[in-house]
RNA sequence: GCGCCUGUAGCUCAAUUGGAUAGAGCGUUGGAUUCCGGUUCCAAAGGUUGGGGGUUCGAUUCCCUCCAGGCGUACCA
């Protein structure tokens, strides 16, 4: 048992005693070090219940529960009736040695063990390579998916697409009509056509293929099949170098082909939610609370996103999954609330449903800000990013602001291989303790002498163990709330801690017993760094 | 007009989900290194948390209102 745990225990059996139910004990890391270790609010909670002061129920607190000197050692009445609570500092060396213990199993827990999750991001339909909006919900996602794993889910990272509708036949074309082009014949390349370079690329694949056999042909299947192939490839490519690899790609096709969507429609019109008005058929969304119908099927008799959505909202939730998250741009803010309406007026449970919405990315660059535009093909590809900053500088610059702040991506900064850039710091950390761990190698460093991390008492060790010890509350933080940011903190606040300990404390010395405890505190930097930045997809480079 | 997101130091952002004196990085100014990686460390200056109300022991956080920006508000996705 550690502190923790044991102190939330004691509040527990004093809110027994007192037959009180309904409170949260809570218990919070003070920022101020004269308020101790862990702080609680209960005896402020509980003043209006008990009709007493704040001040004497903490105190009533105080001595009822049991303090045990092997945990605590001390606690205190602070403020307007803060209980603080100091730990016992073997409690903390014992933590420290736990964490060694553990090494790369450390800060993983199970605490949803068993639970199953669906996480779906990206989705980007084939019509062009990903972009740095695209890269956003893709780090994000993946990272998403890696905290849910380490807190004990099975994770099914999901893609769903479509490759019918009007977008693709746009592409199809567009494609013809470059592969004409290269045929010698001229052509006029509407606006509203996809502009990219790669269509031209994907032509030029046809040409070689086909030679001038196919300029002729009117049907754009071929070439918009020829373009679905190349443009899924390249996507695949990028996910792939931005370390991770999709489980299921989801064709929208396929909720046509097994009949959910008339299943959904047939139960909607049963329901009386769905209704024929001048040609179209639209779900009643104002009869159960929102300002306005929807279209669900339109006049021409093509649905619009809205239906297949449902229909595959229900399809995951009748999976089975304990958690279903979506990841969308800010530019689908409007569309999820209808379509979990839908959803939830079939009878279908939406709790388990979380959507996280991220919002916009904006590059800059010199201080200016670098315009993109899809379609005008001058935005700059996931891939182009990547070549230019490197993949880690990309996981984390997507990764350090809360998602739903637009982000503001520095391209100067990012270039910038020193210490203005934040992910070096964090990584030179690392390279610093290995290159500290090699040179104990060399040196042969007595390991027959027994280690004593109760030796570590400077106030630099002591904390940075405080820090290295509260890895799995923030990698649990960090999961329950979604919020990946947090986790980068923590780590940049660790490398700080340590920079800090390394300018005070020497690692190798004459002491031999101090030595040894010094490398098995780095040793646990290390670990956590290397833990961290794992979770976010991001190496730990020995060397720099 | 309506809906969602955002507004915190000169700039880019945090703030333990309602806690104690609002913190970091960059930038500015001034300092530290005989030594394990100076891509390091220390210090100073810098704030009416967009404005105004409210809720309570306590508000950057919750509610109302106004202001500013972003994204939506399609029988596009």
């Amino acid at each position: 048992m550690n502190t923790e745990s044991y102190i939330i225990d004691q509040l527990r059996k004093f809110l027994e005693h007192k037959k009180l139910t309904g409170f949260n004990i809570i218990l919070q890391k003070p920022k101020d070090d004269a308020h101790g270790d862990y702080a609680c609010n209960l005896a402020m909670q509980l003043a209006g219940s008990l009709k007493k002061s704040p001040k004497q129920i903490a105190e009533e607190i105080i001595s009822f529960i049991d303090i045990n000197p092997e945990y605590i050692a001390k606690v205190e009445v602070a403020g307007p009736g803060f209980l603080n609570f100091f730990r016992a500092e073997e409690n903390l060396y014992k933590s420290l040695q736990d964490l060694l213990a553990a090494g790369d199993t450390y800060g993983y827990s199970q605490k949803m063990g068993g639970k199953k999750a669906q996480i779906e991001f990206v989705s980007a339909n084939p019509t062009g390579p990903l972009t740095i909006g695209h890269g956003r919900g893709a780090v994000f996602g993946d990272t998403i998916a890696r905290l849910m794993e380490a807190i004990g889910y099975k994770v099914i990272r999901e893609y769903y697409f479509n490759n019918a509708g009007r977008q693709m036949r746009v592409l199809g074309d567009s494609v013809r009509l470059r592969y004409l082009e290269l045929t010698g014949d001229k052509i006029q390349f509407p606006e509203d056509y996809y502009q990219g370079e790669y269509i031209i690329d994907i032509a030029r694949e046809i040409y070689a293929e086909y030679g001038e056999r196919l300029r002729h042909e009117q049907d754009i299947t071929l070439f918009k099949d020829k373009a679905e192939t190349a443009i899924f490839s390249d996507i695949k490519n990028t996910i792939r170098r931005l370390g991770f690899e999709f489980d299921v790609f989801y064709n929208e096709r396929s909720l046509y082909e097994t009949g959910k969507i008339d299943a959904v429609i047939d139960s909607l019109t049963k329901k009386g939610l769905l209704e024929k008005r001048d040609g179209a058929f639209w779900f009643l969304s104002s009869k159960i609370g929102f300002d306005q119908d929807r279209v669900f099927i339109k006049s021409s008799g093509e649905p619009t996103y809205r239906l297949p959505d449902t229909a595959y909202h229900i399809e995951k939730i009748k999976t089975g999954y304990d958690l279903i998250i979506d990841i969308f741009g800010a530019d689908h803010i409007a569309t999820y609330p209808d379509v979990l309406a839908a959803v939830k007026a079939l009878g279908y449970d939406t709790e388990k449903i979380k959507v996280l919405i991220n919002q916009f990315v904006t590059l800059t660059e010199n201080g200016e800000k670098v315009k993109m535009s899809t379609r005008k093909a001058n935005f700059i590809t996931l891939d182009e990013l990547m070549d230019e900053v490197g993949v880690d500088v990309t996981r984390y610059f997507f990764l350090m602001r809360n998602i739903n702040a637009h982000l503001n991506f520095d391209l100067t900064l990012a270039k910038t291989q020193s210490d203005e850039n934040p992910v070096f710091y964090i990584q030179y950390a690392h390279a610093r303790i290995c290159s500290i761990l090699r040179l104990a190698e060399e040196r042969n460093v007595d390991k027959s002498v027994e280690r004593r991390l109760d030796m570590l008492k400077e106030n630099e060790e002591i904390n940075l163990i405080k820090h290295l010890i509260s890895f799995p509350a923030a990698v649990e933080s960090s999961a329950l709330s979604f919020e990946p940011h947090r986790l980068i903190n923590y780590l940049f606040d660790l490398a700080t801690l340590f920079h800090r300990f390394y300018t005070v404390c020497r690692v190798i010395s004459d002491d031999k017993m101090l030595s040894i405890s010094r490398l098995a505190l780095i040793d646990a930097v290390k670990i956590i760094i290397h833990n961290g930045l794992h979770l976010l997809g991001i190496n730990a480079p020995e060397k720099m």
